[in-house]
DNA sequence: ATGTGTTCCTGTCCGC
DNA sequence: TGCGGACAGGAACACA
């Protein structure tokens, strides 16, 4: 569940498991994800309180504090790839999910919090990755430090848009999803953005003009806000699974749709899949235009 | 530098 | 019911 309004949405459901809380126990199951696990991850994680639970693009952020008291601890940074899920299970006091207690394949990581709750990094494809990362170097780390400004921040505006893709002779889908350029974006919400401002995935970039850029800054906020609101998009069935709560799939206009009717009032068009750089885009070629 | 294609891995679904 | 192939929400990497 991996775009930027399914990580909010998954961050959020952490919170109460985990924010100001002590971790009692880590268990890893797994060496490795996209990449190995950290040396040490779970020596390192028992015993650390969660301070706070971030996004940034994509990725969920817990501050630790450190071992010794006063001293800033490291953060453990988390992503979900495209399969990963994070469940939470556990005594809470109905605060969050009790239905998961029972190990699952792929449980690559599990964590037990003071209050009684589990929190488990389940990642069938292990795309994901997990890390930690030393007190003042996020800004340094590999994972983060070439990501754009956060769509919904006030850096990602249609000046700086502009900036970013003039000139630029790839797609406006492939520069939309490029996380150097716009941080959270994927594929679902590309082909949304793309839809409701009326721009055909193919056009390229730096072809694109002053209103256009401006109706995708526009777009891209809304879409995104919506699909947080609706607590993201669940695709799949996948049961107990945190923020698997979300409904914005009964909101998708393009994506998914090939071969069904624009939802656009009066639109007699039919909905189109296309490959783009190796991945499916779905568009109206009535309401998108060239 | 910029743009494109391939690759990592497992699961599911669809047509024969 | 089995089997093969296409496809899946990401993104790093190798190459032209």
């Amino acid at each position: 569940m991996p775009e930027l309004p399914e990580v909010e949405t998954v961050r959020a459901g952490l919170v109460p498991a985990m924010e100001g809380r002590r971790i009692l126990k880590a268990t890893v199951n797994r060496p490795d994800l996209r990449f190995p696990l950290p040396e040490g991850l779970a020596d390192r994680l028992t015993g650390r309180r969660v301070l706070s639970l971030r996004r940034r693009s994509k990725y969920i952020l817990a501050d630790l504090d450190g071992p010794v008291a006063g001293q800033a601890g490291e953060v453990l940074l988390l992503h979900l790839g495209m399969s990963g899920r994070i469940l939470v299970s556990g005594r809470t006091l109905g605060a969050f999910h009790q239905d998961h207690p029972v190990p699952e394949k792929h449980d690559h990581v599990v964590i037990d919090l003071e209050g009684g709750a589990r929190v488990t990094f389940n990642d069938a494809r292990r795309f994901g990755a997990i890390d930690l990362i030393a007190p003042g170097a996020e800004g340094e780390h590999p994972l983060l430090r070439t990501i754009g400004p956060e769509p919904l921040g006030n850096a990602f505006h249609a000046d700086y848009l502009a900036g970013r893709l003039a000139g630029r002779r790839t797609p406006v889908k492939a520069a939309l999803l490029d996380q150097r350029i716009v941080a959270g974006l994927g594929n679902i919400y590309v082909a949304e953005t793309l839809y409701r401002a009326g721009i055909d995935p193919r056009r390229l970039a730096g072809a694109l003009g002053a209103d256009d850029i401006a109706r995708l800054v526009t777009e891209v906020r809304a879409v995104l806000a919506e699909a947080i609101e609706a607590g993201g998009s669940t695709l799949r069935d996948y049961r107990h699974a945190d923020g698997e709560l979300g409904y914005f799939q009964h909101s998708f206009r393009v994506y998914g749709r090939e071969r069904e009717p624009c939802r656009t009032p009066g639109c007699k068009g039919t909905i189109a899949r296309i490959t783009q750089s190796g991945r499916s885009s779905f568009f109206c070629p009535v309401c998108q235009r060239p």
